[in-house]
RNA sequence: GCGGAAGUAGCUCAUUUGGUAGAGCGAUAGCCUUCCAAGCUAUAGGUGGCGGGUUCGAGCCCCGUCUUCCGCUCCA
């Protein structure tokens, strides 16, 4: 486990030193949780998102994308629930260092005295026996009535709060309850802190007529609320998806773990609607489907897991995780959820307007059930990045670190190296170059000795390097070199596209 | 956000009671080189994370702040 931290710490530097992510404002010393992907990191997410969109748009007549905006009208959110699931009032307990909800532990007190008029309830019960009314105890007993008046009082109080966002009066509440923490027993409380994970900002220009918006939390509800239009106009039957990747943001209290929890992120989403009743079908029909999505990339089946959520959200009647064995662990890549007809009811109920599907074969009108396929483009990179790094211990006794990354999703694909900087070679290299540079992103090296080209090759992971020597010259043949083997064939100059063409389709059908 | 550790060249590090910062690797240019890093020469690159304080003088001592890493917490 050491190892793998240590392996984690050597890709950061790695990804860094060569080009793959930079920290976000780095000569402002950063900016916590962002990053910027360099020349090499912006080819190899731009490749999966481009992968990804292949097999789940261009793969399936019955699934097509969109691309909506990052803001969005705020009901939106009403709707979707963020709005009230993601501000959460937190306070800290500085003894213990825990954190908690403000509002849950009101509701413990309030709990508590539940279960104080719950013992008096049981105590008169055993006085009273088969005579014992419990309502009219309950409404007449001064100590219950007691109880339950100042359960009242709190629990009008705590609403009142968090209705108007009165977080003082909320810490207030919880010092005359001498709340104590039920780690430490301590009432030595931080101030109440307002937790909302959506950013916010104002929409108008003129600050009284503005409107908070939000950026987007998840790219999902702009599908839900183009649902109608696409499924209009792009005449689409059940069932059928509609895709879509693009950034999405969070506020995340504690954003760690390099790229892996980003506040600034993008999604790879695809909600599929279906008909009532058949969506639990679908979902395992999407479980095998993304599952065989990873493999396809040649990535080792072992690092994958499938974690079925045993808690499932309120909206949702199956979900699984596709994990991913990263070099800190298996952590979520990509969920699967059954999302029922949550979503689209909802806004149905928002915005007044019918969000149904009429099915001519069945002849009758629903609301759709919904599949939802969603990864996180960010952490696919980060795994690819986690699984690549390799460091490699050759029979001369030297080292060499190589990026094994998919061919198919490599940033370049070739490197063409004439084999010394004379006799013409560089020029017949820049012919080659010209001719490839219109389909794979190539590059060209005449620095240094041609093993050290390689290795610089190998960093980056380019999967093919093109050498041109005397005999090229002579015979126009090139040898062509395959990264993780190291293996050099020769080949004639014709055959290049071919050859890298039909060892790219490999590494998709694999 | 809390606690712990760290921050000197692109990277890895040195500068040992506070006296105006150096190496290796890397980069760039050239030489040499005919297939797997570490041959030769030259050049560039640092207001020591940032701000303040103590001192004649601070990379080094003190305070604040930012960032990163580890743990806690959170993760529809």
């Amino acid at each position: 486990m050491a190892n793998h931290e240590e392996q984690f710490k050597k890709l950061i530097a790695h990804t860094k030193e060569y080009g793959f992510i930079f920290p976000s404002s780095e000569i402002y010393d950063g900016l916590a949780a962002v990053y910027d992907y360099a020349q090499y990191g912006i080819e190899l997410k731009k490749n999966i998102r481009e992968y990804w969109w292949k097999s789940m748009v261009q793969m399936h007549e019955n699934i097509v994308g969109i691309d909506s905006s990052i803001f969005m009208h705020p009901t939106i959110w009403k709707a979707s629930g963020h709005v009230d699931a993601f501000n959460d009032p937190m306070i800290d307990n500085k003894d213990s260092k825990k954190r908690y909800r403000a509002d849950m532990l009101i509701e413990d007190y309030i709990a508590k005295i539940e279960d104080k008029i719950e013992k008096e309830v049981g105590k008169a019960q055993k006085r009273f026996g088969e005579t014992f009314d419990r309502e009219q105890f309950v409404n007449t007993n001064p100590r219950v009535v007691e109880y339950q008046k100042k359960m009242q009082e709190i629990s009008h109080r705590m609403n009142h709060d968090l209705e108007i966002n009165d977080l003082a009066d909320l810490k207030k509440l919880i010092e005359e309850l001498e709340i104590v923490c039920p780690v430490s027993g301590s009432r030595n409380w931080t101030d109440i802190r307002q937790f909302n994970l959506m950013f916010s900002t104002q929409i108008g220009s003129v600050s009284e007529d503005s409107n908070t918006i939000y950026l987007r939390p998840e790219t999902a509800q702009g599908i839900f609320v183009n649902f109608l239009n696409v499924q209009k106009t792009g005449r689409m039957k059940i069932p059928f998806g509609i895709a879509q990747t693009g950034k999405a943001f969070r506020n995340e209290i504690v954003a760690r773990q390099f790229i892996f929890r980003m506040r600034e992120f993008e999604q790879m989403e695809m909600q599929f609607f279906v008909q009532p009743g058949e969506e639990l079908k679908w979902f395992e029909h999407w479980k095998k489907e993304r599952m065989d999505w990873h493999l396809s990339l040649g990535l080792p089946a072992e690092k994958y897991r499938f974690h079925d959520h045993e808690k499932l959200a309120h909206y949702a009647n199956a979900a699984t995780d596709i994990e991913f064995n990263f070099l800190f662990g298996f952590k979520e890549l990509e969920g699967i959820h059954s999302r029922t007809n949550y979503d689209l009811s909802r806004h149905q109920e928002f915005s007044g307007k019918k969000m149904q599907y009429f099915d001519t074969e069945r002849n009758e009108s629903y609301t759709p059930y919904v599949i939802e396929t969603s990864i996180g483009l960010d952490r696919m990179c980060l795994a690819v990045l986690c699984q690549a790094y390799t460091e490699e211990k050759l029979e001369d006794g030297s080292e060499r670190i190589v990026m094994k990354i998919p061919a198919i999703i490599a940033p370049y694909k070739v490197a063409i190296l004439p084999l010394v900087k004379k006799d013409g070679m560089p020029e017949k290299a820049r012919e080659i170059l010209h001719t490839l540079q219109s389909v794979y992103m190539c590059q060209y090296d005449e620095k240094d000795t041609i093993g050290r080209r390689y290795r610089r090759q190998d960093a980056i992971g380019t999967p093919f390097c093109i050498t041109i020597d005397t005999t090229t010259l002579q015979d126009n043949t090139v040898t062509i070199r395959e990264r993780d083997s190291m293996k050099q064939e020769r080949i004639s100059i014709q055959e290049i596209d071919a050859y890298i063409h039909e060892k790219l389709i490999k590494t998709r059908e694999k």
